[in-house]
DNA sequence: TCTGGGGTCCTAGGACCC
DNA sequence: TCTGGGGTCCTAGGACCC
């Protein structure tokens, strides 16, 4: 017997980290609301986090230096970025939304994938399970997410992203090519600015123009994407909802309120990163063979370099040590620091490596 | 446009081993 | 002595996601 077709839904919050300040704050609503770095009269670093619907009006868009949607709304309010907060609220969401799935899959704070191929027979009851979806959330959160369905992933996402706010799109498996033709390629997944350059210079605008061209020229020009690349165009996924991905680095950097040539504080930053990896780290009860530092100077150029250990560990004097050690090359007096970071990845299993483990 | 922070995946070159 | 091929690991950089 042939497989069950598969129905996808996919879960996006509406600007959630300004919903969720609205939802606390019922003062704000109906005013432009920032959450990002500190604008600072203009001379701010840092860029914006999410915006709710009236300061888009502005012209003000998630990603933006946030000098720049200060320029574009000065009479916004600007909050910080209140991150457990919106994990507590995050994890209630994600708790939900499991119960209605086969297979689920959370990507990043505000949004999810919910593989229901058992839980329904068609795509109408599909969509009766959305509304469903979208209640229960108004009702125990108050807030409001938009919600796309499709035979995979990514038409499910895009589909999410085709109305919102508090938008439901359907996007059968038939209608799929003829529903992403019309898009610019911009909105497929892992098509970021860069390659939507390069295709545009190709004369590969919308989704459509992408699906016409011959795979193999694709694969060419772009490698194991360019094949990624056709089958997206023509609305082929196969990729499968994840339940449990496998943490595979763990890092923190940090931008310097001003760009820096004192070194002891480079350095003590470092420590204090590298003490707040380790914490992660043993939360997560993971032994590291890799260390990577991370150095951007005044003008962003940005460099990365890394040592393998000998042996794992998950000792933070290892870890405080390698960092140190890998970034002397990169100070130099003449050059401003703007931004440092450390990251630990090359987890290995300490069960199966045992005879080399060195613990604290 | 003067560009955060936490991640993943891909590529390409070189070292090293058999 | 002037030279193969396959495999794996490491390193640096870059594109992309939210």
């Amino acid at each position: 017997m042939a497989e069950k077709k598969r129905i996808i839904l996919h879960v996006d919050m509406d600007h959630f980290f300004t919903a969720i300040e609205e939802r606390e704050h019922p003062e704000y609503r109906g005013k432009p609301v920032i959450v990002g770095a500190d604008p600072k009269e203009g001379k701010g670093r840092g860029v914006v986090s999410t915006c709710n619907y009236e300061a888009r009006k502005y012209g003000v868009r998630s990603g933006m230096p946030i000098s720049k949607a200060w320029k574009l709304c000065q009479h916004a309010i600007y909050l910080p970025v209140n991150y457990e907060l919106y994990t507590r609220v995050s994890e209630r969401i994600m708790a939900i939304l499991r119960k209605y799935a086969d297979k689920f899959e959370s990507w990043g704070i505000d949004e999810a994938f919910l593989d229901v191929t058992s839980k329904v027979k068609d795509y109408a009851e599909a969509e009766a399970l959305a509304r469903q979806i979208k209640r229960e959330i108004i009702e125990k959160e108050g807030l409001t997410c938009s919600i796309g369905i499709g035979p995979n992933k990514l038409i499910a996402k895009i589909a999410s992203d085709y109305q919102k706010p508090d938008g439901l799109t359907v996007v059968r498996e038939e209608e799929a090519e003829k529903f992403l033709a019309p898009l610019p390629v911009r909105k497929l997944l892992w098509v970021g600015r860069k390659t939507e350059q390069k295709l545009r210079a190709m004369g590969i605008k919308t989704i459509g123009d992408l699906a016409r061209r011959d795979p193999t020229v694709l694969t060419e020009t772009f490698g194991v994407m360019g094949t990624q690349l056709y089958l997206m165009a023509h609305g082929i996924d196969k990729s499968e909802v994840e339940e449990q991905r496998q943490i595979k680095s763990i890092s923190r950097d940090i931008t310097f309120e001003e760009d820096t040539s004192d070194f002891n504080l480079v350095l003590n930053t470092l420590e204090r990163l590298a003490e707040e990896v380790h914490k992660d780290l043993t939360g997560q009860q993971l032994y590291f063979k890799t260390v990577t530092l991370r150095v951007r100077y005044e003008n962003f150029e940005t460099h990365t370099h890394s040592k393998t250990l000998p042996f794992i560990t998950n000792r933070l004097q290892d870890l405080k040590k390698t960092a140190k050690e890998l970034i002397q090359d990169y100070l130099k007096p003449e050059r401003k620091i703007r931004l440092v970071g450390v990251r630990v990845s090359n987890f290995v299993s300490a069960e199966k490596q045992k005879p080399l483990v060195i613990t604290s």
